[in-house]
DNA sequence: CGAGTGGTTGACCACAATCAAGACCCGTGG
DNA sequence: CCACGGGTCTTGATTGTGGTCAACCACTCG
C-alpha cells in the first residue's frame, strides 16, 4: 500500500479500501445511490453505471469554488475536505467536514451554481459523477432521485444540528458535540471511535463551531485537564465517553 | 372578505388570494411542484392532481411535532409558522419562519420522522399533500421529484445563510439581515417590502437569531434611534434600506 | 377595569474575542 | 546532520459584546 498520507491524516485507508479497485464501492458515499426501492444493498450493476471517474486532489486544492456551475456530485474514497460559505466581507463559516465514505455536492442543485466552496484538507481521492450523466440515468432508474432526496435530507439534518450548536450551545458543549460527531462517523466507516487523527486545524474547528481559534485551543486543554480526552496536536483520544456525551447532549 | 386576522398578522391575504378557491394556486408554495421540465408556469392539470386538501390552524397549534411520522408536505396559503429544533435539555433553536406562499415539510424525508417541530404563529391556511399521494404521482410524473430536490436544495441555502449568521455575525448584523430577508420575501409574494407586520414575538426573533429577547429589543430600539427603521411592537417600517443592507451584507 | 402577555430599559456580570508572545513541529536547504 | 523559517498550537492579559436578572411599561382581552 503506498504511503500517501502524512501524520496529519484523519484515517489511513484500510487495506480493504486501498485494495478496492471499483470506482464506487461500499466505502464510497455514492453507494446509497445504487440502492433500489426496498433493498438494503446497492445493486452492483447500477453502481457500476453510476460511478464514472476518480479524481485525486492535494491539500489546499479546491473541489469547487463559489459561483462555479455545478458539474458533478462526489463521494469520498479516502481523505477529507471542508466546505464553507462566505459573508459579504469575507468572513467564512465552515458548514461541514466531509470524511471517507461520505457524499458531497448535492446542495446546490437548485441554482445550478455553487453557493459554497469545498477545499481539500489532506490527500484525497474522490469518485465523481457528472450531473448530466446522473440526470440521464435517473430518467431510466427513478430510484436514484429518491436516494438523492434522502441524501439531501440527511444534509439538512446535519445543518439543523449545527444551527442548534451555533445558536444555543456554549463553547465547551460545541467542542464536545463536534468530537462525538466525528467519533461516531469514524465508527460508522469502520475506524476506531475512540482514537483518531484530525485532518483539520484548530482554526478550522473554530471556524466550524463559531468560536475563535484560541478558544478552541483552550477548550482542548480544558477537556484534557478534566480527563475527558487526551489530545496532542491532531491526534485525539476520547477517555471518558459518558461525560463527553453529558456535555454534548445538553 | 372575512376578517380572520388580528393585528399581529404579518400580511392580510390579498383579495386575489382570498378569492382563490383552488387548493393549490400561484400563491401556494407547492406551485413549483406542478412545473414540467423546461416550463416556467405550472401545469394546471398537474397542480390539480397534486393538491389534496386544505387545513386551517390556529395560533399555537402544531403542524407536526418531534418524532411524529412524516405524513405530508405542505404549502402555506396564508398565515405563518415557525419551525425549530430542540437540544437535549430543551433549549430550542428556531430554524425558520414560513410565510405565505412557501412550501414546508420536505426536510425530514430521510428518516421518515420529524426531527423538528412546526408551530402556528397566526391563523393559517395550508394546502396539504399526503406523502403516499405524492409518491404515487411522482412515479407517473418524474418531474415532481426533480422539483422536490430543487425545493430542498433551496432550503439548504437558507440554512447556510443562517449558519453564517449564527457563526459569524454580531447581533446587530443578524437583526438587519433578518429584517431584509423578511422584506424581500414579502416583496416576492406581492406585499410591500418596506412596511410589514411581524407575526412572531421578540422572543421568537431572538431564538431564531441566536440572541436573547432583551438584546433583540435593544437592537430594535437602536436601529430606530439610528433612523434605519421605525418599529412599534409587531409593525415595522424600513426607512433606510441602503444602510440596513450595509449592515446586513457584511 | 384588572389581569396577563409581550415589550422595553437598566445594572451588572461572564464568557469568549482579541491582542500578544512564545513554544512546538515540520519541511527545507545548507 | 543541523539550522532556519513558517505554520500551527498554546497560554496569558485585557476588553467588550451580549447574557442574565430585575423592574416596569403598554397593550389587549376577558
Amino acid at each position: 500500500m503506498p504511503r500517501l498520507l502524512n501524520h496529519t491524516v484523519s484515517v489511513e485507508p484500510t487495506a480493504e479500501a486501498a485494495a478496492c479497485t471499483a470506482v464506487a464501492c461500499r466505502n464510497c458515499g455514492l453507494y446509497q445511490l445504487g440502492r433500489l426501492p426496498g433493498r438494503e444493498e446497492a445493486d452492483p450493476t447500477l453502481l457500476q453505471r453510476i460511478a464514472c471517474s476518480r479524481r485525486q486532489l492535494r491539500k489546499g486544492e479546491y473541489l469547487y469554488r463559489l459561483d462555479e456551475p455545478v458539474r458533478a456530485v462526489y463521494a469520498i474514497r479516502y481523505g477529507s475536505l471542508k466546505s464553507y460559505v462566505l459573508s459579504g466581507d469575507g468572513r467564512l463559516q465552515i458548514t461541514g467536514f466531509h470524511i471517507v465514505g461520505e457524499p458531497l455536492g448535492l446542495n446546490d442543485l437548485a441554482t445550478g451554481r455553487h453557493t459554497s466552496e469545498a477545499q481539500i484538507l489532506e490527500p484525497t481521492s474522490l469518485c465523481e459523477v457528472p450531473l448530466d450523466h446522473l440526470e440521464k440515468l435517473s430518467v431510466e432508474v427513478p430510484s436514484i432521485r429518491s436516494q438523492m432526496l434522502i441524501i439531501l435530507s440527511r444534509e439538512v439534518q446535519h445543518y439543523q444540528e449545527l444551527m442548534l450548536m451555533l445558536g444555543k450551545k456554549n463553547a465547551e458543549e460545541r467542542l464536545a458535540t463536534f468530537l462525538l460527531g466525528l467519533s461516531s462517523r469514524f465508527e460508522q466507516h469502520g475506524f476506531s471511535p475512540l482514537r483518531f487523527n484530525l485532518s483539520m486545524s484548530r482554526g478550522d474547528i473554530g471556524t466550524y463551531l463559531g468560536i475563535a481559534e484560541e478558544t478552541t485551543c483552550r477548550l482542548f486543554s480544558r477537556l484534557q485537564e478534566e480527563g475527558l480526552i487526551r489530545a496532542h496536536r491532531r491526534s485525539v483520544e476520547i477517555r471518558d465517553l459518558d461525560r463527553l456525551r453529558q456535555l454534548a447532549l445538553r
